[in-house]
DNA sequence: GAATAAAAAGTGATCGATCCACTTCTGAGC
DNA sequence: GCTCAGAAGTGGATCGATCACTTTTTATTC
């Protein structure tokens, strides 16, 4: 039991000591083990198996100015996209980076104050942040920073908006099994770009194909603001359709209208957007947008790395991240409510 | 617009010799700014703000052999505990911490080889694990490792095992509402203790009140497994209530029967468990275990800032955690199955 | 076997902070 | 005016790696 182990980690200069040589030799041996000769690496290995030895990252990053990691930041909440960040992880770690998760409370200045902090303190090589930012302004990032928001910005079609392409055939669709007026209710508007854009998108498209709107609720990806929105209709509303925002929202509004007397989808029909498990299970099972959520979370990755790199943004995937599903709670327009 | 920003963030020196004092001085002012002479502590705030000087915090966790960083290491997959890690996240930060969350693909064995990594990089001073390691024989650790599992090990009836009592309230209510066999659909028994828990709590609370199981299947969280788990049922089944791992779970159960033909609750009772805001505006709505997940959150990083001070374990909360709630996916018993 | 080139290993500086052991300043007291 | 204690400030060592150079060893060629 007597095991003494070293109080602290073994350092290099220790294992060269060990080893008989110079800790040049060892740190050599940690970055490229072929360049030494055979005799002399057989040597180090056995002092870094003898002494348990790990490099210290912390002294490794303090010198060669390169930490190796990279920050994805949250607004915090509920709303926690699992698989698009192991995606994003895992993509990073091929690379060679870790990945780390900052959630952070607050609005769009506290998630930029958080940036700036985390910028600057020289811990991370780079940033992707999710949610909208405030730093337009300064200019005094250390590090690149890649805000999903501002993709369409620069590559006009890509993500963001394009995300919210769905949109557009959602209500097509709709429109082309008779229903003819809408609503809308949308996302977290003020953090999230995914659903300021689909609120456009939605606006937008009404507009172009001479539909009508009851409106575009604003909410905040709850269950609750969709029943509510649901409960806020006038009795005689014409609307047929409810694009949600997500599906969680879109089971609001599916128990909304139950709680009215209406029956989904004959006298409503829901549209959300996700394609979480549930909505497969849900009864009536949701018509969604199934998102590729592992190929958004690499994207976004790949274009941090590469702007890390100082390369060229990475060409943009070609193939369609999106694909609508059609499940029970959409149906044909119902003639007249009763 | 030639800003001429520098290429490189300011260090220390260059602070100090703006300011016409000794790199130490400026070091005494970040970290404690009254033991200045209100004349220099002016002068280093003015060099302070020109140069726009942040520390490196790479550096200063060199020397100071402090990272003021934990790590929350979790199993990679559709299971992101959000309210949980923003929770935890809250808590660290507010005793001086960031919270890196690392989510780590495969099993407890590719989750230890990431831990024990984690633990000798120096790069965080504490590790909490909500998923099981497999690192109990290892000793070599260098910082303190908090695994959630290994809670009840420790302090009888707190966390994890206290966390499954519920299952127990759950069966005994069932069986006083004329229930007497059930069935058990369970989490991921291999990489998540809670499951692990909640499946012996339910063998033995049958065991101790004479009741019937048809079994406990085993699943990994998903809705499919608890649809496919009913389906599996013979026609004859005596069951009449089903205590879902989760929420989804749930769902899927319930969708199961529907299949079938069963009515729920009329035929089939489902209890789920988290509380899910979808659960809440499912139909039937669920009957579940509301978690109160921040709580989690707060002692799990409480625990482990205590083991890094070297302090004893603090004082389990005397609050239950868990509270039942009754909503429509559970009724009486049927007198016969039709 | 000597000259030379190439490969392998070693020396000492360095990254940017903090901390320790001093030195210098300031002001109170006699 | 002098002493002396305590406060304020300084210089240099240090944390544990990597890196630019230099030196030593090995391999190659004539």
């Amino acid at each position: 039991m007597a095991e003494s182990a070293p109080r602290r980690p073994a350092t290099i200069h220790e294992v060269a000591s060990l080893a008989g040589v110079s800790h040049t030799t060892v740190s050599r041996y940690l970055q490229d083990k072929d360049s030494l000769k055979p005799k002399t690496r057989v040597k180090v290995e056995f002092a870094v198996k003898t002494l348990d030895y790990r490099p210290n990252l912390v002294a490794r990053s303090m010198r060669t100015r390169h930490t190796n990691r990279l920050a994805i930041v949250l607004a915090s909440g509920m709303h926690f996209p699992g698989r698009l960040l192991a995606a994003a992880s895992q993509t990073a770690h091929e690379a060679g980076y870790q990945v780390e998760i900052v959630s952070v409370e607050g609005g769009s200045a506290a998630r930029s104050a958080r940036v700036d902090e985390l910028a600057r303190s020289g811990q991370v090589e780079g940033i992707l942040a999710f949610s909208p930012l405030a730093l337009k302004g300064k200019k005094t990032n250390r590090v690149p920073i890649v805000e999903s928001s501002t993709y369409d910005d620069n590559l006009h079609g890509l993500a963001e908006l394009a995300d919210a392409s769905p949109v557009r055939e959602i209500i097509e669709h709709l429109a082309s099994l008779g229903h003819r007026t809408f609503l809308h209710v949308s996302g977290d508007i003020e953090n999230f770009a995914s659903a300021r854009n689909r609120k456009s998108v939605y606006l937008e498209t009404i507009e172009r194909l001479g539909l009508r709107s009851a409106g575009a609720i604003d909410c905040d990806w709850s269950a609750q603001r969709g029943y509510d929105a649901i409960l806020a209709l006038p009795d005689d509303t014409e609307v047929t359709a409810v694009v949600a925002a997500n599906d969680v929202v879109a089971m609001g509004v599916v128990r909304g209208a139950l709680a009215r007397g209406w029956k989904v989808p004959d006298d409503l029909s829901v549209f959300g957007w996700d394609d979480e498990e549930i909505g497969r299970f849900a009864t009536p099972s949701l018509s969604t947008v199934a998102v590729d959520r592992e190929a958004q979370g690499r994207v976004a990755i790949q274009r941090l790395l590469a702007e890390i790199r100082g390369e060229p943004a990475p060409t943009p995937p070609e193939q369609k991240i999106n694909r609508l599903i059609f499940r029970e709670s959409t149906a044909p327009a119902p003639r007249q409510r009763g």
